[in-house]
DNA sequence: CGGCATCCTCTTTGATACTG
DNA sequence: CAGTATCAAAGAGGATGCCG
């Protein structure tokens, strides 16, 4: 099981010999995102995924020394798989990833994209990078049917956490859709509104936004 | 052709979508490291890839952006393959790959990798990151069988240029999987030693030498 | 229920051969 | 040089069954 190995002497390459596979990419997503997962709820994380793929995949990650399978004391009793240290070292290719693809997210509308609510703080987050020196703090609540977020900007990195802010500097409240659109630049604040985004405070927050330069 | 998407509302799914497909990273790896191409380089670039295969991935990347087609003028007067901006922006997708597996290159010993020379500064570079503030500048020198790279760190960012440097604090000499195996960490230099590789110089240079934390 | 294993069909791949 | 064409083998997807 397993694909063949590209044979190659690059790093690249024994790295996609390793986490190239089909869904391997994501059940380490859902690792990371999720921390310590049963197997149901990685199957629920992976909509679409076949179980004895999902089972494979485990098998070749716990193989390759990425994912660690415990048994959990009663409480949850069950088996818990986790991240090793080498599991988690991949988080920055996840993050690469996370931040090249934030374009192509808003790019497919017809389809009916399966989602989950704790995917969305990870998809902002993928496209904040730590502010330049002098920038002002600043906080944006979002607020969606899904869950609201606060993004606060006080240190030097952007943090991306559950719940609802004091007092934020802006208000963005519609569908995840609307908010990635916005904050990934691709769509203005006018269609945003336009789609159906509420917007309440200082717009203005935004253009000083850290977003990853596009 | 191209693989099903993952259906997913998550920037990570939607990337995996359009490069997740077996060949096509390594394509884009080729396309980064090689410069516009012809599809015969593409092809030496790529052992053991189908004709077919190759072909596919190329019309795929066209039809996703990532790569444009430009008849060349007279001197080749062929065909090349160019990156888009989109394309030349998954270098970020490309380099954390490289530097999470190069742990990995050295650790196949049974099997005869392929090797192309042009990987080998690459695949050097990957885990070397910016110098702390207040390190010595430093030249240390590789010189492979398959060719000689300078890595020199004056500025902030070291450089690994081909060639060989005026007055190296360090020069290593022997096959590039013992080179490798030294700077990622994977071998100590006693190990490098016994396996056969030459240290002439200043082997302490190594010990301040800017690696990517493991 | 959680964690698979099996069986079956369909798609993708790999290898080789051939062409404008 | 830059692909197509063909075909066998492998992997993915889906359904269902099993066992603690």
């Amino acid at each position: 099981m397993g694909v063949k190995s590209y044979g190659q002497f690059c790093s690249v390459a024994k790295a996609l010999d390793i986490v190239g596979d089909r869904w391997t990419l994501l059940v380490l997503r859902e690792l990371l995102v999720q921390g310590p997962c049963r197997y149901t709820d990685l199957a629920h994380g992976l909509p679409g995924i076949a179980s004895n793929l999902l089972s494979d995949r485990l098998r070749m990650l716990e193989d390759a020394g990425l994912v660690r399978r415990e048994a959990a004391p009663p409480p949850v009793a069950t088996t818990l798989f986790h991240l090793t240290e080498r599991g988690r070292a991949t988080e920055p290719v996840i993050a690469a990833l996370a931040r090249w693809g934030i374009s192509y997210v808003d790019s497919v509308p017809g389809v009916e994209d399966e989602f989950r609510p704790y995917w969305f703080p990870h998809s902002v987050s993928a496209f904040l990078h730590d502010r330049p020196p002098g920038t002002d703090p600043a906080t944006v609540q979002l607020i969606t049917p899904i869950g609201s977020w606060a993004i606060e900007v006080v240190g030097p990195t952007p943090e991306v956490r559950e719940g609802v802010a004091d007092a934020p500097d802006l208000v963005l409240e519609g569908h995840p859709r609307l908010i990635i659109g916005l904050l990934s630049g691709s769509s203005t604040l006018e269609e945003s509104v336009d789609g159906g985004l509420s917007v309440r405070g200082d717009a203005a927050v935004l253009g000083s936004f850290p977003l990853i330069p596009t």
